[in-house]
DNA sequence: CGAGAATTTGATTCCGATCAAGGCCTGTGG
DNA sequence: CCACAGGCCTTGATCGGAATCAAATTCTCG
């Protein structure tokens, strides 16, 4: 593989202006997606003044719970895992992100988790400080900040559901329907679901752990509901019936 | 007791200009707390033609999931509750909210909670579309919002970490810190903390059941961490013991 | 092929849920 | 004033789902 730069390179954000304006411009899906969406040309040309990307290797920690916010991220390909740690290791993972994903937003007093790259990921990074003149300057950029920063809100707050109320097999469901519906949003099929995560981050992704999210998958196959080719990937083999198991519709 | 108007009335609005004025300008706990601080006398006075007011008695549902979201909410005195429920009962509360707290902000199809009172309560109501409106002239009242609904989402992954991660004598802990921080907020004392909320409110907050949440008083209450004076009201015996308790420091 | 990690599977334990009383406060009506 | 009804909260006994402990299996990759 070619040694991938490990750190973000400002210097050639000149140099990467057009390159930018030409991604956002070509590439539909994450023109819809990413938060450059419903800009202008010029208005993606002055972002791009202020952004510079990077390739990052698989496990790559982007910045540590604590750290100073100076940076929002945003993810052009892809995934990333959000989590926030107890001081003896418990971890919670507070998301998993994908193409398009914004992170590091409106932190003021240091970033309140840890961000870590799931596979070979490429981020653009733009500092607090010029993203936010910027942002004063065209309203359009702040309206989908804060529409994207609203849609993570009711995205906790579902999550908060699954993790107060719901069991192992309502949120492994749960889960799999919630990644299956990303994928379609992004264009790819429904039903054979990538699960670039380990079974370790999903445990900590639900509250649970490994053994009981590895036991639930075979359940959940033997029961028919899913198939599972490999440990990456996971067939929905009955959506209605996975549907109705997320809700706590039936089953135990 | 006097019969509250259960009602907006939004025929008021003009007659109410100067009274919101007033109380947003005089009233320094609110006006440094509510989503009006930072705006000048003549922006406070352009929020308030789109505005009314109304006293809402305890218990009182203000919308449900899923109604419709056409409106936000800001709360100028007394405490309500947001909880999402699934098909079977289960019930998931969402955040407990005070004076000066927003909601119902942001959501494009329906409300995605119900909001309740918990005690009697005065709601300032905003119309999502003249509220809009105003956003795009007024860019501080914009970032306001939006720095607003940042604090609302790192609260919300506090509390992901809180529901997949850590045990019921840790969660009572961190609901009462949580609880004494907002009151010194407030400008209220720290120790004797109001519990406005019921056993069964808060245990449906922290992922609990009653019976479990009142053992754990009881035990934190054996260990001299806590007082219990009666079930609404708890005193912080031992703030530092409290906070090792909510961060998993000590005890198991 | 072999070392080490990730995943699965099995046996047992334990924390919090459930089931079941019992106590306490508040308001109401005799 | 007291009796009583109905919440709400607390306490006790038991149960069960997921955690923990332990081991086997599969996958990865040199």
């Amino acid at each position: 593989m070619p040694p991938p730069p490990l750190d973000f390179d400002d210097h050639k954000a000149d140099r990467d202006i057009d390159l930018a304006a030409a991604s956002c411009r070509n590439c539909d899906v994450v023109r819809e997606i990413a938060f450059c969406a419903d800009l202008s040309h010029d208005e993606i040309k002055r972002l791009a003044t202020v952004r510079c990307h990077a390739q990052l290797p698989p496990n790559f920690t982007v910045f540590r719970e604590g750290d100073a916010a100076d940076h929002v991220y945003s993810i052009s390909g892809g995934a990333v895992k959000l989590y926030k740690l107890l001081s003896d290791g418990r971890r919670q993972i507070i998301g998993f992100l994908f193409s398009g994903d914004l992170f590091g937003l409106g932190l003021e007093s240091g970033y309140a988790y840890t961000a870590e790259t799931l596979t070979q990921t490429q981020l653009c990074r733009f500092t607090h400080r010029r993203l936010d003149s910027l942002r004063g300057e065209m309203p359009r950029l702040e309206r989908r900040l804060f529409s994207m920063t609203v849609k993570d809100l009711v995205a906790a707050q579902e999550q908060m559901l699954l993790l107060g109320r719901k069991t192992a097999r309502e949120k492994v469901a749960s889960f799999l329907l919630k990644l299956s519906r990303r994928a379609v949003e992004q264009g790819l099929p429904a039903s054979p679901v990538a699960l670039p995560m380990s079974r370790a981050d999903i445990a900590d992704y639900l509250g649970l752990t490994i053994e009981t999210v590895s036991r639930t998958f075979t359940q959940l196959k033997r029961d028919g509901v899913i198939g599972l080719p490999d440990s990456g990937h996971v067939l929905l083999l009955d959506g209605w019936r996975l549907k109705e198991t997320a809700e706590g519709g039936l089953n135990g």
